[in-house]
DNA sequence: CGACGCGTTGAATGTTGTCAACATCAGTGG
DNA sequence: CCACTGATGTTGACAACATTCAACGCGTCG
């Protein structure tokens, strides 16, 4: 088995350098503005973007602060341990990461994954404490976003916290749902589903494909299974038709059918 | 399998009745006067006051306002279904019940238990919505508190709500581990301590013992396992002396070595 | 080249689910 | 008071699902 963990990563070395043009680009963003230097707007904010309305003054803000409090992490790296106290909320720009926790004889469970748009740590109370430790799956480019007491309470950013933290919940549901009652074919193809919703805002994800960064033994983590298994029920998949997975890609290509089929629920906001 | 939900039930017939004496006594409760009427405290509001310290006029608010606001509600209703908006916090003053979802063909998992001084619905944002419907296992008996936003940020109302969505989180993240990672009898005595844990704060659980109203078949729907399951692992925990269950209680014999046998874990607030 | 991570495969085993039957008990109504 | 009913717990035989262990191919990277 592979080991992820690596304490301590440079979390605090690199600055800024893909923030560069985001102010800009953000303003630029309005409904008509479809194409252009448009694409330069990270996934995280783009997908933030689609959470609530916010207005111009604000994104302008929000590019602002993603850009001078960029910070990048490696791949493995943890991001934040278990019982790390939180100082500020932390927004996700792009990459992928996850909460896991371990056990002493060495199972991995992945707890809930965290996409680009996904915040951490605008949590509870005014002493977030992290609950688990939070791991990089992939590069990881994040920045800190402003705590909720310092949001005007009526600001598109606080109602995207709040949006934030429901679909958190929703998906946490829905992790529970598969572990507990779905097969192995149907706890992947909900999870593909999951993925290629949580994507598709953030502007990674169109057609049915979306980068596919995970390992199978990864897979095997989220979803209770062992990678053998994992890896036959994708044949299956495959098999039958439903997916497309290879070069860091999956391609749903029915997902209506499939989420029909496996019963798969959107969230209801 | 039998069918819970019964939509809408006498939600709105009684009131008040145990709630009679329930300001003196909170007012009462100081660390040294440990019997006489304070027994008569319910059980969430006990187990409510262990989260956080409330000085005495919040206590006697708090009291006041389960008094006015108390509701009954008769085992196996819907105290609330997936989708309804949440006007008010509500508390559990006695009783178990649960958030659970039902797939098409009949699977149905339990989310999470809410048992005595666990909050509803003190959720996320303004508008908060339920993200599951929630079922009463047993009898329950709950009342409103106030929203989040009609506290002082500072009181000990407002932290206990703090607190309590911490641990919420924590018991949802223990359940991803328990179904992902954990066979059916590690899941079994985990759930156990995990409710030896939660109850005892409420004054219903002492020694090892608490009441255990849940059928084989709930358990299994908590376990994500089937009743026929629960009643072989149950008797091989029984076997071993682990446990005894009967007469609608449970008793633990050794909870921290099996706490450690199991690799359980505690919150860490 | 060698080491390593990742995906793949086969065979054997183990765990959990399914189906069906029966025991017990509490409650219900004759 | 008894027969009936329905919910719950229990058991056995069997099937299905998932894990384990071990091995190998393939590509990347140093």
């Amino acid at each position: 088995m592979e080991i992820l963990h690596e304490r301590n990563p440079d979390m605090a070395t690199l600055d800024g350098d893909t923030g560069r043009e985001m102010a800009e680009q953000a303003v630029t963003r309005s409904p008509e503005t479809q194409s252009a230097h448009r694409k330069e707007v990270s996934p995280g904010l783009r997908r933030l973007a689609t959470l609530t309305s916010l207005d111009e003054a604000e994104l302008i803000r929000i590019a602002f602060m993603a850009e001078r409090t960029q910070r990048r992490v490696k791949a493995r790296s943890e991001l934040m341990r278990e019982g790390d106290p939180i100082a500020r909320p932390l927004l996700i720009l792009s990459g992928w990461a996850a909460r896991m926790r371990t056990l002493s004889n060495g199972r991995r469970q992945l707890l809930s994954l965290l996409l680009p748009g996904d915040l951490m740590g605008i949590g509870r109370g005014h002493q977030p404490v992290a609950l688990s430790t939070i791991v990089a799956l992939t590069d990881v480019a994040i920045c800190h976003l402003p705590r909720q007491e310092e949001l005007d309470p009526d600001s598109g950013l606080a109602a995207a916290y709040d949006l934030s933290r429901t679909l958190d919940d929703h998906y946490m549901l829905a992790q529970i749902m598969r572990l507990g009652r779905l097969t192995a074919y149907e706890r992947i193809a909900d999870f593909l589903l999951e993925l290629y919703e949580r994507l598709e805002p953030a502007g990674v994800a169109r057609g049915g494909s979306f980068p596919m960064p995970l390992t199978q033994e990864l897979m095997a983590d989220a979803m209770g299974l062992t990678s053998v298994h994992v890896n036959r029920t994708l044949q299956a998949l495959r098999r039958e038709g439903v997916v497309t997975i290879g070069n860091s890609m999956a391609t749903l290509h029915q997902p209506a059918a499939l989420a029909e089929m496996v019963g798969h629920r959107v969230p209801i906001f």
